[in-house]
Formats: C-alpha cells, structure tokens, sequence
DNA sequence: CTTGACCCTGTAGTTCCTACAGGGTGCATG
DNA sequence: CATGCACCCTGTAGGAACTACAGGGTCAAG
C-alpha cells in the first residue's frame, strides 16, 4: 500500500482509452503538465496525472472544446481566484451543461422508444429526429 | 397558415445557430439533403432540412461523429430496414447516451456545488476534477 | 547480447469546420 | 432605371483537435 509507481505514457493512455500521441499532444498545448522523465528520457506519470486527462477525455467526449475544459481544470487549480469570477464562469458552464442534459434526455428517451418497439415488423414512427428539434436557442 | 416559404441558407443558418459555410459542407458530406434552387441557383430549404440541420447539430454539440449521426440519421430515415440492425445501432448509442448523461449529471452536480460555495473567501474545496475521474472505461 | 515491445522527436495527414477571394442575385431607393 | 447594399454562389486556404508514420533510442527477457 505504498505509493503507486509511476506509470509509462503507455500506461496512462491505456488507463484513459487514450492514444500516446494525444497525450503527448495535450502536453504540447498545456493541458496535461509535462511530467517528470526517467533516466532514458521517458515520461513518468503519477496519479494526478490519472485524474486529470480522466477530467480532459471526458470533458472531450461531451463536447467541451479544450478551451472550455482549460477553463474548467483552471477553476479547480486556482483555489484562491476571484469568488466572482469562478461563480460567473461555473454559471455559464452549468447553463451550458443542463442544456446538453435535457437534450441527452429526450435523445436517450427515443432511443429506448426505438428498441422497445423493435420485436415485431418494422419501426413504425421512428421520432428520434424529433428529440434534438427546435425548442430553443441551441446556442 | 399556408406551408412557410421556403428558406434562405441564411435563414437555415440563423434558425439553427449554425454558419452558412458549415450548412453548405454539410451538403457536401451528405448529412444535409441537396435542396432545391431557386431562378438565381439560391438553395431553398422547407422545414424537413430545419428538423434535420437541428438534429445534425444538438448531436455534435453532445460530442457525437458525423459518422454517428449519419448512423441515427439513416435509422430515422429506412424505417423498413432490418429491425434487429436498428435495435442493434440503437442499444449501442444508448449506451453510449446513458453513459454521458451519467458524466454531465456529475460535472452539473459539482458545478451547483462551486456556486453555491461561493459567497465567501475562496473556493473550498473544489471537486470538478473528480466530477469527470476514472469510474469505468470511459470508452 | 540480441530481439521485441515500448519510448523519443518531428512532420505530415484527417476530420470538421471557418474564413476569405472573386463574382452573381435581388430588392429598395433616388 | 441604375446603383447601392445585403445576401447568395463556387472555390480554396487555414485552424482545431487529433492521428499516423518515419527514423531512431531504451530496456527487460531470454
């Protein structure tokens, strides 16, 4: 139960369900802090490391563009930022969030429409348009 | 309340937050139907294009590929294809949904969390880095 | 002490747009 | 009726966020 070794830039693309390339690539734009290197010149990882590109590839994956996830991982780094400005910065991410969330909803709500009419002949009134349509500003 | 006349790229473009570039491309890749041209060659779009260029774009906003909503595009579309494919397509993209409704309920959760600890000193304890940490493969 | 899996830097290619350049359309207005 | 001005057309080039080599070094196993 010491601490965990450190782990290879292939373990940590592995652990993430990254490629080694885009690791290296968020080192390159800031993103991932360049880690310490071993004698051969090899990137050592430690589990902050783990944590944080976990935050970036998820971040990605629901569509957050890079800068909008350096805004995010900078309001958790530095602690002691203006209370106002991590406060107008986290309102418009979670206006920004919920709206992804109502339209994941209805979007998952189609799709088990879909699978629960899938049985008999074919499918019928297929609405899964209809469940990212206009009803708002997708801004 | 006749049908509505038929729109401008401009007017598509503006309805659906999108550039009337990405709108044109999207002609280009096959996402978006060629519509029909006026005397002048302008491309005049009715409501169908509306209801699919929304589709198009809420689905990127939520980090989909093209090449997954041509997929939940083509569903919608061949209603007369083979129900066990669709019921396949649809369980795997309902996965995929359920797992990031799963992430932005957290990220939205720890977002309400830094509002509302804000209104004091400085920010606390900031857990927006664990919102979206290792809690199964982030496939 | 070699072999194979893995790492390094660098550059070129892919995807999904975004931004002009150079030119035509269409309607209001003098 | 001509003359703006806003908008449309077809390119092609650039940017963001990766992805895929090429050419070479590291290292544990056998």
């Amino acid at each position: 139960m010491a601490h965990a070794p450190p782990m290879t830039i292939g373990d940590l693309a592995a652990a993430t369900n990254t490629r080694v390339e885009t690791v290296r690539w968020y080192e390159k734009v800031k993103l991932l802090p360049a880690p310490e290197r071993s004698a051969g010149n090899y990137r050592l990882y430690g589990p902050e490391h783990l944590r944080r590109l976990s935050f970036i590839r998820r971040g990605r994956d629901l569509g957050f563009t890079v800068d909008q996830i350096r805004e995010l991982l900078a309001m958790a780094d530095d602690r002691d930022r203006s209370c106002a400005e991590v406060d107008t910065i986290a309102r418009a991410h979670l206006a920004q969030v919920e709206r992804k969330l109502a339209d994941l909803t209805r979007l998952a709500h189609e799709l088990r429409d879909v699978i629960g009419q899938c049985g008999c002949g074919s499918v019928a009134d297929c609405r899964i348009i209809e469940a990212l349509s206009p009803h708002g500003d997708p801004s």
